[in-house]
DNA sequence: CTTGCTTATATTAACGTTAATGATACGAAA
DNA sequence: TTTCGTATCATTAACGTTAATATAAGCAAG
């Protein structure tokens, strides 16, 4: 027990503060706190006392540095002020926090470059664990993020690519259940305002949108695929510009429930039918009613999470995190 | 210059790799990586290049654990999956990667003992500042983060406390401006939804419907106020219960935009004129109009930014921090 | 009565960085 | 020539914690 030490100390408490009051060397201190088996009792409760009384609060920093786990784990995605992501994160945090990580949040406004300054800053930070929606404009960020060995999982998007572990909601039934209700309620000329073809989930929901056609023996005509930005206001833009060109709508499937939202701001005069995805509305009480198709977005973010768990949790292990997990969860069509 | 080291490294670049594969020192390497102005520029050049071929990306928890200094600000509210308060964290974190800082998000769900758990998990991360949107359903959890010395800064809510820092709307003029957008419109008796009245912006809304009122000579109904939780569904049931009670009314000024929707869906038959705050569908385009009651709810969030980071720069520079500021912000009616 | 095992605690070293201080060489001024 | 500053780089120590290891005491078994 050398613990000898200026007799006043400036700044905030130690383990070793904690240690010269009970008498205790800093390891043992270390050890009470954490509840690690090889202290008696007696001596835990004394520390803990103790440790509280000073104010303690454990330096995570420094245990991250020594252990080389930080407890927090990353999210790195577009905007999360839009609705759909703000629940992803909110369910993320929550969940983390539960089970004692902290959420490092960071926004890409969907630009490359940003996020690979965000995967810079997660990895610099030490973070554990990565959960990203990718933006997915080209495939260089996801090589890096191979390439520094930190378990992490895609949510909402992802790549044909065997190794990944992804959370993905079912996007080809989604386009195939929102067309084929439209479809099946009599529309034939249905615009997809779909988000940008580099985005999966986009691509993904157009397949979905053309099989439900396939299905039903229709065809289906690519002049009724635009792509809107998913910035607000593009997509009155985009309607506006398809009204004045003339092309003959009966129903609309948008890529989110945003852009079905202004979309039928759009329309007000024509009741045309469109169908959103994520379905926003469910959780509030809104006087707008929206058709939207979307998995239980909670379960896509805790799913998320708890495979970026095991994965952490291997990894500290030093085995195997096993084969990759990929998840694809059902959908659903809501009427609200 | 003795960076005796074992031939292979397993783990990730470290400053002693680019050290090594330079000839120069580790303390050599990291100044010329920071930019200091004690290197040359051939040096910096050289090191800056070897740094990049390994990969190598600095260790912020190593670095802090040294500096004192984490670039990392923690943000504590209720539930960012609430559009305004995800408005507010999306400009925090945005503005504050911008600056070089990481972002802690945590969300307490108004409880104070997880809010309580959240600055101690802050603190622990070594957050250099903290944006608080405090539960205040007390303020034993304020005490605790005055007794640490790290800079905050309370967003949307305040105490009465010479000493903090905050920035708020302007919430009695908000109150007023409601009321007596509503007052002038004709309506005598407005059913007022308030917040807890433990939330410093909902007993000030109250005081400036009660203003609005006087300053028309009209006295107000106590009846007419009532307490209504953030959770959704909360306002539904509570309109039912007055339209079921019989209190009659010709308006609603509601604590918030979603409480407002909410009423107006509830409402739906009967055409009252509602009020909300927040102006959540300001940056959206929705097939609803909502009168609402706002600030520049990124200039809010920005605000918040900016004198954190001046108080955060004070104290590494061991100046005081000057006199507290407390910023409220205007206030406008918007009609949607 | 020793040997060996267990329990409870202490000691040491290390994580990767940066602050503080040291050292060297070179050129300018005396 | 000597001295002293300046520019450039190296060395040392420290941040606060935890992993690994050592130590001591107590007790059971041979």
């Amino acid at each position: 027990m050398n613990n000898d030490a200026p007799g006043t100390h400036s700044g905030k408490t130690t383990l070793r503060d904690v240690a010269q009051a009970t008498g205790f060397s800093i390891n043992t201190v270390s050890h009470a706190l954490k509840d690690k088996p090889d202290i008696s009792a007696a001596t835990k409760e004394r520390i803990r006392l103790a440790a509280r009384d000073l104010g303690y609060i454990a330096d995570s920093v420094a245990g991250s540095l020594r252990s080389g786990v930080s407890r927090t784990i990353a999210v790195i995605l577009g905007d999360m002020s839009n609705p759909h992501f703000g629940l992803w994160v909110r369910e993320i945090e929550t969940s983390a926090f539960r089970q004692g990580y902290s959420t490092l949040i960071i926004n890409t406004d969907e630009d490359e470059q940003v996020e690979r300054e965000a995967i810079k800053a997660a990895v610099g930070k030490r973070v554990d664990g990565i959960i990203l929606c990718p933006t997915q404009k080209s495939d260089c960020n996801l090589i890096l993020l191979k390439s520094i060995s930190i378990p992490f999982v895609l949510i909402g998007r992802r790549y044909q690519d065997a190794d990944l572990n992804y959370v993905v909601p079912d996007d080809v039934e989604g386009g195939c259940l929102a067309a084929g209700h439209l479809l099946d309620r009599g529309c034939r000329h249905i615009l997809m305002l779909n988000g940008p073809a580099h985005i999966s989930s986009a691509r993904e929901r157009y397949e979905g949108y053309c099989k439900a056609h396939a299905e039903r023996g229709l065809a289906v005509d690519p002049r009724y695929l635009l792509s809107v930005g998913v910035q607000s206001g593009q997509c009155r833009r985009t309607v506006e510009r398809v009204l004045a060109e003339g092309l003959d709508f009966d129903a609309v499937v948008a890529f989110s429930d945003l852009l079905a939202l202004e979309t039928l701001a759009t329309l007000r005069s024509r009741p045309v039918p469109v169908v959103g995805f994520d379905d926003i509305l469910g959780g509030m009480l809104l006087p707008v009613s929206l058709t939207s198709v979307a998995p239980d977005l909670n379960a896509v973010a805790s799913c998320a999470v708890s495979r970026l768990m095991e994965m952490m949790a291997a990894r500290q292990q030093k085995t195997s995190a096993g084969q990759p997990v990929q998840t694809v969860l059902p959908v659903r069509l809501y009427s609200r």
